[in-house]
DNA sequence: TTAGTTAGTCTTCCGACTAAACAAACTAGC
DNA sequence: GCTAGTTTGTTTAGTCGGAAGACTAACTAA
């Protein structure tokens, strides 16, 4: 169906071809090699009018044909393919610890995939910026130098980022009312393809629902723990942002009024009760300091090894923790209903040992498990999670029917 | 922009004429009295388009001409006004104590309003479906008689509804696994126009976002304080249904593990604390039992009055209720981001003494509630909140462009 | 070599929108 | 009262994109 119900919207041609293209461009992206008939046949378009489209998408080199042919009976069919080769999508995260870059092909292949540390709270914004725009300059010009056109830069931040692309309030960066969108767009000239600024936990959602292990799902939550705990919400195929963008804000809802205290100043928010900080505080009851660490991963992989060693106070502490994600990732089970809870960040190194207790928390609260309740899942990105999912944004934006004009010719 | 995101709908002429009709119908609703003229300059579709999905819409007795033409420089212009005759959209709302029938016809005007008193818990499903029926037969008969044609019946139910019409769960009714829609749709004859079944809740919300004081607000949430205690939402004007269409299931989220006992057997879920019982628990603390009282409205009259009296211990219970309201209605703030939480049930007639509480807790649990805090808001529907949002969805479909079939000619 | 099968293109048609001219119906002003 | 001006809505011609089906192409099988 045609989407209308934004008010005066109205639909020509244009329209429909575009719409059709992009139902092709699909097909072909989730049926590998496929031939003209084969659309045809999947779509109900007519033959002639696949044809057509085809030649389109030829053109703006989003598809090319393989030559090689199948063998059965009857005229061979010249394959298509997605040709990523002409096109690049960039995504990028900036997080406490490190800045990110991704630059994938339009057939989602990644063509880099650079880290560099970084530390968020020690530097202004405008400092932070420069390092940003730095990396993103390196890799725009390596896909440039590729013969790339690229189609759009989203930028993940840990934070409350608001609909016109301005980070509100981002507390592990220290950020409060930063324009990046406009800054970057500033910075890197202007440029033709769109740069947005999204939260990091929605950008890793879009990642997992499009190429995660549990891709096409479309209920679907992201539950990042990092040093705090933020969602990304897909329902029924959409990523919600809500009135100002701001969903998914689950790390400073209350579980437990008697709970540690938290940055925020209430106490037991599952942050408290399940970030990074609330897990080494707990498996560490003797050594822990309440500085936030800037770089935790090295003392997570050590719990990682007390637990491997069978350190009670290791397995009793990532227990504890995984009954109190259990009973977050319940409250975003019986609000927005997701088919499967992917959990990220710091759960995945530690999935093996919180998960039981989450899932077995979480059956618990859901009101209907048999017939409503959540799976949970750990995240199969490594920290490219949210970047990948910027990228993934753009490409999301092809496929919706936002094809680019081609390049050159 | 054409809608493309599920995976092979191509499109062709009919949607592209589907969607303008559907362009023109909202112009039409929107604005009242206008001219075609009027409505190929706000919609940028050419006039003599305008003309011919005018005369469409007339032939499909979607619009009428009123005749009366302005009073201004240059040739009068025949106005056009929705025509709600030809049409009607049934909505039912069975709940613990009462069965409710709306019908509206096309233009949102209520064509009658039914309210039959009704004990959920005391008869068996089959027997509740049996006066469902016949209340349904009685409402379908008399807007049938007023030569309307039917567009459609949708029954709100407390509990759990799949996404088939299945209603899972409904505690307060003692349903579990009733084929609510099937067997309606039977009982009725299987006529033409569809029969859905959806939470209470859910359609409650798509009332307010319809005709409530809110109207047209696009992340908006619907929290209904009855027996039990769930929400609809909104997020960027779509209903969500979720993996199974169980969303909004707050009222079993857990905000004081040291709280009252509930119904599910945990303590302190929003329901034990913000929902009637809880309510009462507080305001009566000598005389309250604990059986599920099932008409309940007498009850909550009185604690109005002794608030509006000044007692002590009546102001204490709403202040306490209020705060938990607040608490429960910022996890719906911080996960899914509305602008406004309407509160319907009984909410409202001791709306005057919870808000104060409940919205300074909100705005002290919400992460930036400068930036993207919610506002809290009374429904002003009354008892038929979920039965008007039945007929809203129906009369919203037609707005997206499933338009009527002319019924006679 | 011929029959059968499948792929893809070509041609014709139709439906829906645009553009622009035009007819209709009014007001304003001399 | 007549003309000029203005606005509405219709008519006509033209364009675009998809559907249907004939047709061509290229192969397998026997």
């Amino acid at each position: 169906m045609i989407d209308s119900l934004t008010t005066p919207q109205p639909v020509d041609f244009a329209d429909v071809r575009a719409t059709n293209l992009a139902v092709v461009l699909r097909y072909v992206r989730g049926h590998a090699p496929c031939s003209r008939a084969d659309i045809a046949a999947a779509t109900g378009l007519n033959k002639a009018t696949v044809s057509s489209l085809v030649t389109d998408l030829l053109e703006r080199r989003l598809v090319r044909e393989t030559g090689l042919t199948e063998n059965r009976i009857g005229r061979p069919a010249t394959m298509l393919v997605l040709d990523g080769s002409s096109y690049a999508a960039v995504g990028m995260e900036v997080n406490a610890d490190y800045l990110t870059a991704v630059a994938l092909d339009l057939a989602g292949e990644r063509l880099l995939s650079w880290r560099r540390s970084f530390s968020g709270l020690q530097v202004s914004p405008g400092k932070a910026i420069a390092g940003v725009t730095a990396l993103a300059r390196r890799a725009l010009s390596r896909v440039a130098g590729e013969g790339r056109q690229v189609l759009g830069l989203t930028i993940g931040v840990p934070g409350l980022v608001d609909a016109d692309g301005v980070v509100r309030v981002a507390p592990n960066l220290g950020w409060r009312e930063v324009d990046l969108g406009k800054q970057l767009t500033a910075a890197l000239g202007d440029p033709e393809y769109p740069i947005t600024v999204d939260n990091d936990a929605n950008l890793a959602a879009v990642a997992e629902h499009r190429w995660g292990a549990e891709a096409g799902v479309p209920n679907l939550a992201y539950l990042a723990g990092e040093l705090g705990v933020g969602a990304g919400i897909i329902v029924d195929g959409r990523l919600l942002h809500g009135a100002h963008g701001f969903t998914g804000e689950i790390g400073h809802v209350q579980l437990d009024p008697a709970g540690p205290e938290c940055g925020c100043g209430r106490r037991g928010c599952l942050e408290a009760l399940a970030g990074v900080a609330g897990l080494l505080r707990r498996a560490n009851p003797d050594t822990f300091t309440d500085g936030q660490p800037t770089d935790w991963e090295p003392e997570v992989q050590e719990v990682a090894r007390r637990a491997r060693a069978g350190d009670k106070v290791a397995l009793a502490a990532l227990a504890e923790v995984g009954g109190w994600l259990g009973h977050g990732a319940a409250v975003l089970a019986n609000l927005v209903n997701p088919e499967v809870i992917i959990l990220g960040g710091y759960f995945v190194p530690l999935g093996e040992w919180l998960l039981p207790a989450a899932q077995e928390e979480l059956t618990r609260r859901t009101l209907a498990p048999d017939a409503g309740g959540a799976r949970l899942a750990l995240s199969t990105f490594g920290h490219d999670a949210a970047a990948t999912g910027g990228a993934a944004k753009i490409l999301a934006a092809v496929d919706a029917g936002h094809l680019p004009v081609p390049a050159s010719r």
